[in-house]
DNA sequence: TATTGACATGAAAAGCTTTTCACAATAATT
DNA sequence: AATTATTGTGAAAAGCTTTTCATGTCAATA
């Protein structure tokens, strides 16, 4: 069944039946109804692979994230927000997970290309070398999530990671902890993990804190390396910090769970503030004290400045965005 | 950029480029060289807009889930481990959330026809009459998962509801319990829901215990909504149950939260029973009792039946399938 | 030497739309 | 009444592949 059979049953030229369902010129009230009886009786969709091909344009975006798995991430919002924006638009969303492979997401870049999406959000986790030599002259229009790129101009919305690790590090600082174990993320060039360790050292150094290299513990995201990070923070009984950092709310939760497990009382015996509040974290036991970050605007602003970068007739293109946060006070950190 | 332009500066036709890129036919040594030189040179990506079209054929799975939040879904590991299996087999795959608007559900099955996906992976929360009338000559093949439809005979991979819910009221009910408070969720023909509370009510008749219709309670999966309904189980001091199951893990924890914040501790003053074994159940405070789903094998039987669903050359087709499920004894439920 | 077969290659059709252009018929103007 | 403008319509091109079919070349056979 394609537009030819509509055309032949309805009588009409094949223009006519385009113009009723695009409804693109004006056609004849008889014409019209003839088609649309067609259309409803025998449930016609036209062929998107023709009509994509033949405009150029896929109304697809492309979203590339870098999770896990999907229910650990403090993604879902944005990916919420984003869908809101472009649903209103008429865009259609093609979501891909690299899963941290570099070569999955290169793979996906292509796949993408092949696809012709007319455009890309991209939530980057460690922006490599490698993709700079494909992205550079890549032609799609991308918009880069969670992070910026030194080596290749491209519009980003991200957190503001940096000051946000040296706010949550200043309250520890504040609640009387002069001793705080650090669970930070890998130290990709350029990515957010690396700006929340920027800011807990710079907060560190403010306050004239020694560094204490012991205490710098590295996750990766996942529970399990939170709890992993936290057994060898609380390795001697002796020597323990007084509060622990961690750089994801998920790694708090394993951090606490391992605390748990070791006999320790969180915040009665060591506090622990996380970083991205994710849904459950109010609902964690105990609440987790942590950095709000404003997912749902990131989400939103990313979108529409993808498409006021696809827009070729709007000259005045906003290409950065750093979404605000704050500072939920809840139940896992205790003045000291 | 098109295969004409390859074609031109590699000094061949049309199709040797495409004989060269598809590896379809035997091209001379001479001409491969000088094609793929071309290729690499180029960066040039045949258009599949073009390809499928003509070969009627995306290469592409619809996934259609329905959840509020991917984050707050036990079906993370579903998608990953159908990802894998389609992966493998050359698929992409274009996922939409319906975020439970049965309208949206509607539309995303017309993008996904417009759109030519060669097959679409349901995962339904209560396959609606609406669906029924579009659904009967839909001509793409479907699998369903997590629920099975009556009204239309529908390939499906669902989890053992029914029975795991029982085992799991019959486990209580071992540990001394004989007033559970029960979570439900909406009574949607055919869903998921409905079989856990069948199965819920036929232990309790087994065990000759009186079914108490104020214990009977409602969520919709969300932390918030176990909060809620634990909030009316608690609302008499004098008349509380001995446990509670909740058949969300979400809803579990947003009820435990209940507990807490009405100075109830779990699993000492009430137990608390969970469903689904989601990633932080285990390091919930206290880690979460529950009924482990196989979520993994759901997703790559789905995945894998699609597979042999759309392989016209296979004859014997598995369309149904039922996965595991056990019970995970941790820290939320104590014997009475 | 003449015939057959294998092989590499190119031209052209097919897949399904949208859109431009031209044409005819009607309505409006002078 | 004659010309111009408007309107609705259809034919055909364009968008980019894959694939079939025919052709020409060369090697192998009779």
């Amino acid at each position: 069944m394609n537009i030819k059979d509509v055309a032949n049953r309805a009588g009409v030229s094949i223009s006519t039946v385009s113009r009723v369902i695009n409804n693109t010129a004006k056609v004849s009230e008889d014409a019209r109804k003839r088609v649309e009886a067609v259309l409803k009786e025998t449930g016609y969709r036209p062929n998107s692979l023709a009509r994509e091909l033949q405009q150029n344009k896929t109304y697809t975006i492309g979203v590339l994230i870098c999770v896990t798995e999907l229910s650990m991430s403090s993604l879902s919002q944005s990916i919420n927000a984003i869908t809101d924006v472009l649903k209103a638009n008429n865009y259609n969303i093609m979501l891909a997970n690299s899963r941290y492979h570099a070569d999955e997401e290169l793979s996906i870049f292509n796949t993408f290309k092949e696809k012709r999406v007319d455009g890309i959000l991209y939530f980057a986790a460690g922006f490599a070398k490698k993709h700079y030599a494909m992205l550079k002259n890549y032609k799609i229009p991308i918009v880069m999530i969670g992070q910026k790129s030194n080596y290749i101009d491209m519009p980003y919305v991200i957190h503001d990671d940096f000051y946000a690790a040296k706010t949550a590090t200043e309250y520890l600082i504040q609640m009387g902890h002069q001793d705080i174990g650090f669970i930070g993320l890998p130290d990709y060039d350029e990515a957010a993990g690396l700006e929340r360790k920027k800011g807990f050292k710079l907060a560190y150094e403010m306050n004239n804190l020694p560094l204490n290299p012991s205490r710098m513990t590295q996750g990766d995201f996942s529970i399990e390396s939170g709890y992993e990070a936290m057994k060898i923070l609380l390795k001697n009984p002796d020597d323990r910090p007084t509060a622990v950092f961690a750089t994801t709310d998920f790694m708090a939760i394993g951090a606490i769970s391992c605390a748990n497990d070791m006999g320790l009382k969180v915040p009665d015996d060591i506090s622990v503030m996380g970083f991205d509040d994710v849904h459950v974290a109010a609902f964690y036991q105990p609440p987790l004290t942590t950095i709000h970050t404003d997912t749902h605007a990131v989400g939103t602003k990313a979108a529409e400045l993808l498409l006021s970068l696809m827009d070729k007739d709007n000259p005045n293109k906003i290409t950065k965005y750093v979404a605000s946060y704050s500072l939920m006070e809840r139940g896992s950190v205790r003045p000291l």
